[in-house]
DNA sequence: TGGCAAACGGACAAGGTGTCCACTTAGCTT
DNA sequence: AAGCTAAGTGGACACCTTGTCCGTTTGCCA
């Protein structure tokens, strides 16, 4: 999605884990594909932060291509070479928040990573992704294009973490429960729920890990 | 949502859900609202019709008001007048499909109706909402926009009944649970799981299933 | 320093949205 | 049964967004 893909960066939420301590952004060039030109590389940056700042402050969903080339301080066009819509700078912006934690479900230490029973992990799972929505809640909103969400790499992600915990765990067909699993973490209905219920953060997630522990009881999956 | 509200026909799909048998459209006179003139209730029969097979044909969320008032042979303004957007058509279309399943909620037979086991009534809640969503994908993914689809008034009587079977189970503190319970039934999320994975609604249905009981398994929900 | 490919951004055409307003018509009134 | 009035209609208008084209500028390498 976005350029990424096209142009190097590759699929760089599923596999760019590596360095969950070094956290400073590795350098992106790429052997095969022609480098970014600095201006280019500048833009982008601009892009990026200008736009994150447009998400925050008025609806995500009714930011334009305009609005975000305008505050960047470049031509539209030069917008659309970086990206095909407002959705997927979104993405671009979430999938840097986001890398921390896929390293920490790998590599980290339990119960997020390897090492606690499956219950758990999917519990310190939804936790920490619940923390994520609430500390960029507006970005995820910005991101979510509808069926688009799904194909994102992050999602992809998700989709193979989970499905990990619920092999792990024994249960029978577990693909169609991967996405039922993760259909609570949907940034519209954290909001519904958070700003249209008021119901806390912590509430949330103390449902959110009843019902994981509840889904992955202890005593194998069957 | 659409004008049903404004104009008398009310918070129809919550209440009116009487004539579980009676099927045939109940008179649709208001002691106050004053009455739809005859012209008015033909071109909206003429546009619902209409907009139910372009929803049908094409992307759900590409179908804009121009297309339904040309399909409709009314003029935009027309159109304006009855809906503020093609996602609110779509809304009272799927309406009148949705009123049947809550009528048995309330008043059919066991599993759907009262009388089995909370962790059963919402396995049958599941699959009758999945059966739904297999025959009126292209209205359900056209009616859903965003945020306002946890607007609908369709959604709220699903909350209410959802509340019901985790009360009714004993659960702790069930109204963060509602909407997560409800959240399986995105869609769009269907959609992925249908047409981008391939997976049978057998398959889909069945993992609900399981998800249902587990969630509310007997024995008391603490 | 010169040249070239990459990157830039102003401009254009197409199409959607929501509203206004002059005209038509249904249905009550006498 | 004809007239009146307000509800209903639909063509048209102004505004905004999108995606692309293309002449110009700029980084980078030889």
């Amino acid at each position: 999605m976005s350029d990424d893909e096209q142009r190097g960066r590759g699929a760089a939420s599923v596999h760019r884990v590596g360095g969950l301590l070094g956290d400073l952004q590795s350098a992106d060039d790429q052997p095969v594909a022609p480098r970014r030109r600095a201006d280019a590389e500048r833009n982008r940056a601009q892009i990026l932060s200008a736009a994150e700042q447009l998400f925050a402050e008025q609806d995500p969903r009714s930011v334009t291509m305009g609005e975000i080339a305008k505050a960047a301080g470049v031509g539209r066009a030069t917008l659309y070479r970086s990206f095909p819509d407002p959705s997927s700078v979104a993405v671009a912006l979430l999938d840097e928040h986001e890398r921390r934690l896929q390293g920490q479900l790998i590599y980290g230490p339990p119960p997020l990573g390897p090492g606690a029973p499956a219950g758990e992990r999917l519990a310190a799972f939804y936790l920490a992704m619940l923390d994520l929505l609430e500390r960029h809640l507006p970005l995820a909103l910005g991101a979510e294009t509808g069926p688009a969400r799904f194909r994102t790499g992050a999602y992809g992600f998700w989709r193979v973490h989970v499905r990990t915990l619920l092999v792990d765990h024994g249960v029978e067909d577990p693909d169609p429960l991967i996405d039922i699993a993760l259909s609570p973490l949907s940034p519209e209905l954290f909001q519904f729920q958070r700003h249209q219920l008021g119901l806390s953060a912590e509430r949330i997630g103390g449902s959110l890990a009843v019902f994981a522990r509840r889904l992955l009881e202890s005593g194998g999956g069957r």
